[in-house]
DNA sequence: TCCATATTCAACCATACAGTTGACCATGCT
DNA sequence: AGCATGGTCAACTGTATGGTTGAATATGGA
């Protein structure tokens, strides 16, 4: 059924596993890398890394010991085209996201991490 | 703080709760009409709607003894242009970006079409 | 081989969630 | 007033969720 949907949305209601995907939008990382900023246990992060990953949002690749994670956003292209289908509303105003980006990329340019 | 994003995300993530917002993407309904498809108690629908009401995704007002439910799609916007910035794929501060929505969002609520 | 690193597993705890039922308030009808 | 209708509240049940800790597994390196 729809439980695909059911999952993305359930991924995206916590924050630490929205801040997760934030951090996995400027690089693949490893689980430690992932955990690294969180006061949180390696084990947690680990937990929700496995429900981004059944959500299809993020996919992991074991290379070594070290397990990468990467970002996954068709399935959140997924629940966007779910949203669209809803809100009549337009593509969102664009204009103001994109006067956002100017200025954070302008502000943020040189050094990321 | 991203309280108002996580609970629409948790709102979203209910299979009853999606299907009581496409009832009401056709029309306002009395909180019984919206009960009548499914097969669960009226006090159940009940709690599904205080949880939408919450996260800003229907408003309710009563009129007479019946309480007439509305889809209020500005909500679901904030959550989708959050799903945006990951389809832009740009190396953007997520903090700044969620900054960026809340005031978006205040601003901006009244029009957009 | 022995040890450190990377990650998960298992058991557990507290809280939240979805659902039920029955009682309860509020409003409208006659 | 009396009664049916619309909706919520309260108490309860079962299950899911987010977190902890400590043990376990897997890999890499000296």
């Amino acid at each position: 059924m729809d439980t695909q949907l059911d999952a993305v949305f359930a991924a995206l209601a916590d924050p630490t596993r929205r801040a997760i995907l934030s951090l996995l939008l400027e690089d693949d990382m490893a689980v430690t890398d992932v955990a690294e900023p969180f006061e949180m246990s390696l084990a947690a992060i680990s937990k929700h890394l496995a429900i981004l990953a059944g959500a299809g949002l993020i996919s992991q690749q074991k290379h070594g010991r070290v397990k990468w994670c990467k970002l996954e956003p068709d399935a959140l292209r997924a629940a966007s085209v779910w949203m669209q289908g809803f809100g009549q509303f337009e593509p969102v105003n664009l204009d103001a996201f994109e006067r956002f980006l100017t200025v954070e990329l302008r502000d943020e340019a040189p050094d990321h991490g």
